[in-house]
DNA sequence: TATTAATTAGAACAAATGTTCTATATAATT
DNA sequence: AATTATATAGAACATTTGTTCTAATTAATA
């Protein structure tokens, strides 16, 4: 069994159980008869930079999770060979950065569509006390989370739509504490 | 240590280590003197579906990972304890199904504007043969990465961009191997 | 206050697991 | 073909780790 299919059967495993295996799992898995032979076979992903040891234990390495992520456009044509991509990039710790403050909404409603904010998407939400004006923000408005742009004209505040059919509503009247958080990103599936 | 204060901690450890810690690291992490209390700490986490056992180890239940979700607007105005969300969500998950063909690409440019894919946005595309006209593909034109819209007209494929600023291009030309995949999602991080 | 329940500690145990060692088979190289 | 290197097997070992048991402490309830 190759090095890559002990890879991918390692990354399959470890979706499914959010662990990896023990070596007796392992042996199962790579079809041995023998869980030293496994013990060896790891080794060999350990030093490749996949895996890695935390006390007697084996845990992810930096390029076992997440997917091949293309940062840049390649010069010149690429090959095949050179589609592979070194890097990887876990979806959820490239958009969650404070993962203890953070929180996830799904958008209803079109009045974002201009920024590519749309119907059905997810924000990912950073709960704070306080928001700057340009940023996107959610709030709590009579119990329905909103998305909108906070802006300042003067001295009043607004919360703007990105949508010219939608009207732009002052922040007067509105509590402090209706902010909920400051959108740190957007996910879309189709 | 109160209940929530040690499941945050097992969260920010597994972040961490992508892995979760023996009772003896519990020990440490909560404060105990003896793992035993540990190991009936953990019990109840276990009992409240946030760990589940696998043989001998502890691995992350259902409601383990990811963030908190809040899917549907509520009706009426919710008080405090109504935001917390029972819902958790793993982006990584919830975008990518076939995480074996799956790939990461970074957009270049605004010829996807109009359906919400900006410059620097990431697209989530899963490898295929084969495209179906409507949906939004990858194609490797000349070693770049494109992200196009496919479409039919009477029996000619075009690659269209979703802004006017930029022309359709006929497929003509264009080898059917020219296709890397289907875009099945979209991030964006501010 | 008295009594019960729940939490924590500490020691001891058993089983699973990682690891090493030796030997054999297979593949690669000279 | 001979030799070296690599991969696999199998047994044995040491330790870690999960788990249980008993006892003491603290909190909750009657």
């Amino acid at each position: 069994m190759t090095y890559e299919n002990q890879l991918q059967k390692l990354r399959n495993y470890y979706r499914r159980n959010n662990d990896l295996p023990t070596y007796d799992e392992m042996r199962e898995l790579f079809q041995y008869k023998s869980k030293s032979t496994a013990f060896y076979a790891i080794n060999k992903l350990i030093t490749a930079g996949f895996l890695k040891r935390k006390g007697h234990k084996i845990i992810p390495g930096k390029n076992f999770l997440g997917m091949p992520y293309f940062q840049s456009v390649k010069a010149g044509f690429p090959g095949p060979a050179e589609e592979e991509a070194n890097d990887r990039m876990s979806l959820d710790q490239y958009l969650i950065e404070k993962p203890n403050s953070t929180m996830l909404i799904k958008v209803k409603g079109d009045s974002m569509i201009n920024v590519g904010i749309n119907d059905g998407d997810i924000v990912i939400v950073e709960r704070t006390a306080n928001a700057n004006p340009g940023q996107i923000i959610v709030v709590n408005l009579e119990g329905e989370f909103t998305v909108k742009t906070l802006r300042k004209t003067g001295r009043k505040f607004f919360l703007d739509a990105e949508n010219p059919e939608y009207p732009s509503l002052p922040l007067d009247g509105y509590a402090s504490h209706s902010l909920v958080g400051v959108v740190k990103g957007v996910v879309r599936k189709y």
